[in-house]
RNA sequence: GUUCCCGUAGCUCAGCUGGAUAGAGCAACAGCCUUCUAAGCUGUGGGCCGCAGGUUCGAAUCCUGCCGGGAACGCCA
């Protein structure tokens, strides 16, 4: 398809003289239109002075003398509609897939999902590894090498609150003698600390206190506090109770990782890495980005780029959160050589990598110009936003096991119930549990927020991903039930005696459309477009599936030309689930 | 208050850098399993594309203003 749009491009410029750069209005026919790729006059007809009707009389003569695959032109109002010929058609199903590779293959560093340690993987999370993986593999399906990469945010007020209420709540337990994961062990202590901190608070103000003094002075908050003293002073106890609790909550996301089949080239910990932030504000300073306060302060004056005063450093010499990310930043150049560096983040820190990005920029760091925040709307629940105070957090282990558990349900109430081996079924009920989530959630495009809604999201039927799976799945089994017929899959010209019909010309016009989706996908960075790719040729197929027989077919030539169809279509949908990040199932 | 994002069918979403009668799914209703897996297919109803201007041969799409919803603006992360 690729190798005509390029000589249908060329034809026209020099046809009607146009400088080679000029862009042209080539796109996909729309379906309930007869033709396969349509070239818009309006625009062309103005530059060249032209009326449309003229110059589509001229196309249309000259089009298919140049390029033989036109079987016929059309002009509808202003839009030249060419039909493609079936032989070109025939031969397009002779080759497998083939994504177009970007023209300037780069190297990219995706940094996700980026999470605390003190608490187990939520739903935000789930987003957030989604679009990650689905990116990675669009970016690599175009030919760039992608660079996974995730920050461990592992210090801080945060893992000091589990390290405290373990401390005061614990008595010693752990996750190999509760049989808790870990992950959610530690977690459940960070609720713990939430628990008594409020409890403390309340106690605080009935005695007269201010709520702003008592979140201060009571007790748990003091000595967390304390905690990070100790350990910013590297206090053996406490470092040593530090590490063993990241630890569990890394064996906790360890497993989720697998289950989700994410895996990372580097992993960065933000205690690692916060220690250079000093030398990255002293070279700040001699560069004249950065400006000390007299009260010892460090800022960043971004106010013409309408970002206001931002602090560097504390008046007590201690680093923040854009300090860090500006040591890992640097870290990052060091360690890789990239043309992108781009960031899997939610869009309520927008305005953190805007600033980010700015003071790299101005610091000349290597790479500043191809920073990319990838901002993500939030996910919400239909009662509002997530609150881990108020136990409203869906944890991502949980759903993840009730997704798997509604596939299984489906599975044993389908009209036509499949029996497998057991593991097969369990590994089944996974892919389609996830298959569900992971299109339910990618399906919409990133930067719009998401309200989550249970029922909906175990749906497997419609616009869904087990939909997609479930056409994948049949389509298989009739190319298995073929080769065990004996019947021709070879992709070998196949010569058809009485052309092929129309559904089967707008299944091919489908495919056609992939890289279309593709390259759209990987530029605005939104998987959202291979969903909708996947869904609709999905659709398209199930309905052609339904009206015309394939295996029953009695002429050979004809039946083999509707299995290589089925055959490619199938490969065109898997890998598009592919590059979402889903399996698609032999059987289901 | 300033900045940013969003507003399309009852609900969830598409609609690509302006283009053909605004499309899917869910929900509702009516059909289709002795025929390649009914997690499927076919059909019906359902829309001042938030509002008002502007640019254009042409606007759901671009610009301005307004209305409504959300977020960010910490010596928190």
């Amino acid at each position: 398809m690729e190798d005509f749009l390029l000589r249908l491009r060329e034809a026209v410029s020099q046809e009607l003289h146009l400088p080679a750069e000029t862009p042209l209005p080539v796109s996909h026919t729309p379906f309930d239109q007869k033709g396969d790729i349509t070239i818009t006059l309006f625009g062309l007809a103005k530059r060249l002075g032209k009326n449309p009707a003229e110059l589509a009389q001229h196309l249309q003569v000259i089009l298919p003398r140049r390029l033989p695959e036109i079987a016929d032109t059309e002009l509808v109002k202003g839009f030249l509609n060419i039909r493609l010929s079936d032989a070109y058609r025939l031969a397009f199903l002779q080759r497998p897939p083939r994504p177009v590779i970007d023209p300037q293959p780069e190297t990219i560093i995706l940094e996700y999902p980026s999470p605390n340690t003190n608490k187990p993987l939520h739903l935000g999370h789930l987003r957030n590894i989604f679009l990650g993986q689905s990116i990675g593999r669009i970016l690599e399906a175009r030919g760039h090498t992608v660079i996974p990469v995730c920050l461990f945010n592992d210090r801080g007020t945060n893992i000091c609150k589990s390290m405290w209420a373990w401390k005061e709540l614990a008595h010693g337990a752990t996750p190999e003698t509760t049989g808790v994961k870990g992950d959610h062990f530690v977690g459940d202590y960070y609720v713990a600390y939430a628990k008594a901190q409020k409890e403390a608070v309340e106690a605080l103000v009935r005695s007269g206190m201010t709520p702003e003094q008592a979140e201060k002075e009571a007790r748990p908050a003091r000595e967390v506090l304390k905690m990070l003293e100790l350990w910013e002073a590297g206090d053996p106890e406490t470092l040593a109770l530090w590490k063993k609790m990241n630890q569990w909550v890394y064996e906790g996301f360890e497993t989720t990782f697998r289950r989700l089949d994410v895996h990372f080239k580097k992993y960065y910990y933000e205690s690692e890495v916060f220690h250079q932030a000093r030398h990255i504000v002293e070279q700040g300073l001699a560069m004249g980005v950065f400006v000390r306060h007299p009260d010892g302060s460090v800022h960043a004056h971004l106010e013409e780029a309408g970002l206001g005063d931002k602090v560097i450093l504390r008046a007590n010499g201690t680093a923040l959160y854009i300090t860090q990310d500006l040591a890992v930043a640097e870290q990052k150049s060091r360690d890789f050589q990239f043309d992108r560096s781009v960031y899997v983040v939610g869009n309520e820190q927008d305005y953190h990598f805007k600033v980010l990005f700015e003071i790299l920029r101005r610091l000349g760091a290597p790479g500043s110009d191809k920073l990319y925040h990838l901002s993500y709307g939030m996910v919400e629940l239909p009662s509002g936003r997530m609150k881990s105070r108020e136990g409203t957090v869906v944890d991502a282990d949980p759903l993840l096991d009730e997704m798997r558990e509604a596939a299984r349900k489906a599975a044993q109430d389908a009209v036509k119930s499949l029996t497998l081996p057991p593991e097969e079924a369990e590994n089944l009920y996974e892919a389609v549990g996830q298959g569900a989530l992971r299109y339910h959630i990618l399906r919409v495009d990133p930067r719009k927020k998401i309200v989550f809604n249970p029922e909906e999201s175990v749906a497997l039927q419609g616009d869904t991903g087990p939909f997609i799976q479930y056409t994948h799945a049949r389509l298989r089994k009739l190319l298995r039930d073929a080769e065990l017929a004996g019947f021709s899959l070879e992709e070998k010209t196949s010569d058809l005696k009485e052309g092929l019909i129309e559904p089967e010309r707008a299944m091919v016009k489908q495919l056609w459309r992939f890289n279309t989706a593709l390259e759209e996908a990987a530029r605005n960075y939104n998987p959202a477009e291979v969903a909708h790719y996947a869904f609709q040729t999905a659709q398209r197929f199930s309905a052609y599936y339904q009206q015309v027989p394939i295996l029953k077919e009695t002429r050979p030539d004809v039946r083999n030309a509707r299995l290589l169809l089925t055959r490619r279509v199938g490969e065109y949908l898997a890998l598009s689930l592919h590059l979402l990040g889903i399996q698609a199932p032999e059987k289901m």
